[in-house]
DNA sequence: CCGAAATTGCAACATTATAACAATTCTTTT
DNA sequence: AAAAGAATTGTTATAATGTTGCAATTTCGG
């Protein structure tokens, strides 16, 4: 099989502004196509989550909007990330209670999440490969699997590197 | 491979009283060999976790606490949650914000979950070697992978049964 | 029995999320 | 452009989930 492409998360130094760019870039796309509209809030609170990769949770969120003006109420930061979420722009990272952008929008994928512990960075895989193998086993029981959410704990490279400097 | 064994979840006409009895003993046994203490509390915490396989939000395990005399508060019910988890008793699901018992205590795994969307029943899966394909591609990217939860979303076998039916 | 350690009780509080309804904005039709 | 209808946002209040800190009690090892 093809070498899957490192996650833009595990890459330290890439250009950040860049992954920014291109979510805003990608999120206008897909909602033309779609006939969604990315309204100031929905646009903002996306334009948020992508400050870094690692993920904000709703209330955090708020802080932030908070700082640039007036603070918003709750149902505002969630009604905008519920939209998000709907149109695969963002995703929920269920152990976290956050929020992260999505690294492929618009491709249909079972989420897959390397979370590492120690800087809180959250790179995403889309390997559909592992998924199924869960899927085929469900299925062997009988139970019909639609959706797939994985999250795994560790350490990111750079945390590791680190780790293994001290010892 | 060996076919897996069937989780006894997804088997509706299972004994379940012999779930909490198994559960409990094995529970007692595991707590002797390690020296920890399985108080009334956390027995009872346990007990209730296992009264079905449909996972058990914090507050709900309260309610039936309550039910049964005196209500204890929060903290009570979160520290022998707390334990639990720590013994590998039961499981928390992070997109349900609930408990589950652990089904196969004792043994070292990671945590796959199939939840069905539709009575909420979760049978857990213990094949090491799905959290593993994701471990060597998670490596392969840098990442070192310590710890892995996968919740998959469906329908059970009977859910899945009567969604036909319907048809 | 006595002191140390673990467990539980308790009160208050922090965080995360939602409900219900009003006000506004946007779109479509006339 | 005006009006009707739909979608979005604002606002208030509250629900649901989870934690902190300290006191009281129980348990365990000497």
């Amino acid at each position: 099989m093809p070498a899957a492409r490192k996650p833009v998360a595990l890459r330290s130094n890439h250009d950040h502004h860049r992954c920014i760019e291109d979510a805003l870039a990608a999120a206008a796309e897909l909602c033309r196509e779609q006939g969604a509209r990315l309204t100031p809030v929905r646009r903002r609170v996306l334009e948020i989550v992508w400050q870094s990769h690692k993920p904000l949770g709703a209330y955090a969120i708020l802080d932030v909007m908070a700082a640039g003006g007036r603070r918003p109420m709750p149902p505002t930061v969630y009604r905008a990330l519920d939209f998000l979420l709907a149109h695969g722009l963002v995703h929920r990272i269920p152990s976290l209670n956050a929020f992260i952008g999505c690294s492929e929008p618009g491709r249909r994928h079972d989420g897959q999440y390397l979370i590492c512990r120690t800087c809180g960075t959250v790179a995403e895989l889309t390997e559909d490969g592992l998924a199924s193998a869960l899927g085929r086993t469900a299925r062997g029981h009988g139970f019909a699997v639609e959706a797939v959410l994985t999250e795994a704990f560790g350490l990111c490279p750079d945390c590791a590197g680190r780790q293994g400097d001290a010892a």
